[in-house]
This record gives C-alpha cells, sequence and structure tokens, in this order.
DNA sequence: TTGCTTGCAAATGATTTGCACTGCT
DNA sequence: AGCAGTGCAAATCATTTGCAAGCAA
C-alpha cells in the first residue's frame, strides 16, 4: 500500500477521527462507489462487488455516512442510492428519472448556486433556521425510458 | 353541501376523473392537510383526524396521490410527509429540520424560480431527460432545536 | 487481549394488501 | 343488485440489529 491517493487519504483520516478502521469491505464500497457513474444504490453495489455481505454493506455505508464519507440519498424509489460525500467529491445536484429509478449529476452554474446560497440564507433565517446545506432535484424521464 | 368551495370543486373533479369518490374520509384528509401548517406526516394526520383508520388513511392518501390532489414528500426521516399539491396550491420549496423532521413551505423570488427553470431544461435536455419538474430542499436546524 | 469487524439470522417498522363487510347509486 | 370504500389483521420488504466468531493493534 504506497502510493495512496490523497481521495484514499482523506477518506481514512475521516474514519480514523471516528475510531472506525479503512478495511477491505469498507474499500471495496468506496471503489463501487468511485466506479460508479452516479448514486447507487445496494443492490447495485453487491454487484460490483458480490463478495460484501448485505448487511455489513448496509452497517458499513451507515458507518461511512456518520465519518462524512458517504452521502445518503432518499428520493421515492424502493432502496436508497449512496455516492461519496461533496466534500470529497464537488457540490452537485441530481437528475433523478420517475421511471427507472435512475439518478444523475448535475452541475449548476457558479454564480446561479451562488444566488441560490444567498437566497437560501435569507429564507432560513426568516423562519428562524440555521441552514447546513441543500439539495437541487430535476425529476423527469430518462431518455432510455422515453423509448 | 351547498358553498363548494373552488378548490373543492377542483378536488371533486380530479377524483371523479379518476372514478373515485369524494367521501368523508377522503374529505378528512384533505381538510387536515389544509389545516396543517405544511407537510405533515401519516400520524400527524391521524392525530388531527382520530377516526381515520390508518390502513385507509394511508390507502386514500396514495389514491389521492395518484389523483393529482396530494403530493407525497420523502426525506430521510421515518415518516413520509404530505400536503396538498402544487396545483392546487402553488409552486413553493421546503425547509427541512434535520433534527426534528419538521417541514416547512418556502417560496423562491419568481425571478430565480424562472432562471432555474431554464436552467434545468437545459441541464435535463444535455443528459437526454424530459424534466417534469424540481425540488428545492434546504436542510438545517429549526429555532425549536436550536434551543 | 481488547475492541473493531464481519456474516448470518432474526427483528424492525413504515407502508401495503387481502378480505369480508358496509354503503352509495 | 353491483361496485366503490372501509377497517382489521396479516403480509411486504428495505434496512437495522443481536450475536458469536475473526482479526488487527
Amino acid at each position: 500500500m504506497v502510493a495512496t491517493s490523497e481521495l484514499e487519504r482523506a477518506i481514512n483520516d475521516r474514519l480514523a477521527d471516528h475510531d472506525l478502521r479503512y478495511t477491505s469491505g469498507r474499500r471495496a464500497i468506496v471503489e463501487g462507489l468511485k466506479r460508479a457513474e452516479g448514486p447507487i444504490t445496494l443492490p447495485e453495489l453487491l454487484e460490483c462487488s458480490p463478495d460484501l455481505a448485505q448487511s455489513s454493506a448496509y452497517r458499513n455505508l451507515s458507518l461511512l455516512e456518520g465519518a462524512g464519507v458517504v452521502r445518503r440519498l432518499v428520493h421515492g424509489g424502493e432502496h436508497a442510492h449512496f455516492e461519496l460525500a461533496e466534500s470529497l467529491t464537488e457540490h452537485h445536484h441530481h437528475l433523478i428519472c420517475e421511471s427507472c429509478g435512475q439518478v444523475r449529476d448535475i452541475t449548476l452554474d457558479a454564480g446561479l448556486e451562488r444566488t441560490l446560497d444567498r437566497s437560501f440564507d435569507e429564507l432560513a433565517a426568516n423562519e428562524g433556521f440555521t441552514p447546513t446545506h441543500h439539495t437541487v432535484d430535476v425529476y423527469g424521464v430518462c431518455g432510455d425510458c422515453t423509448g
């Protein structure tokens, strides 16, 4: 284990902060999420790494979420989707197919994102909220499902 | 049943379009959602209308959703939240407390909303998606939970 | 050898569904 | 009559958890 990438180091640090080890099972999960085109479900993750036990995958995904390494997306579909935390990648949003449940990443123009942030801070303050983050989801039907 | 409001008429029409009757149980659900400050969970709805049977409430909420009368919000919490469909009220977004799960409505500036729409159409098109609608959720901690 | 990990099996819990019954129309 | 609507109890199913065994520091 020599050339540990920047990302791997960051993940390792976060796990260490939470008294968690970066085990092979957890590495497999991170690898799966890195390889994926976008957020994926647990069944999809297990498909990529058939050696993972379902319960351990769920458990590790939760632990990784708690350590700030993974983000869990909950939409209407049957399964939650998982992706690497934004602090390890970059701020983005999602395009969700209402037909097949597929989720794809999208990025807004930086200026627009700034405008939104300002707007949200103001709105939240008016309601007595302390905002932590925001999500923007665009729903629609993907090309595959449109036919 | 004389002075049926505009809203009631609209709901009645949508139900009729789906061969559904506007029964007292369904009225009770709509009343509960109207009275609520914002989106509420099923337990909260039952609290307001204790006569509703849980299973019927769930079933009717789903039917009402299918008829375009109700919208179901799925966030990370333990229960889904329900509100009247936007086409019966007005386009808005949500402020979600990560501590207690409370959901509150917020409205963006019309100009910003237009800018977003344009942006989303473009992004979706690039991905081969046909966009239908979007959601903007601002997460944070509400005043009650901040202490 | 202390304590984090793991996999299996069993539990959980929100939501859905089968079915017999009630009530419109 | 005939079919939509209801409530109860039972079923679903993604996700979580208990526990005994494995492994690293």
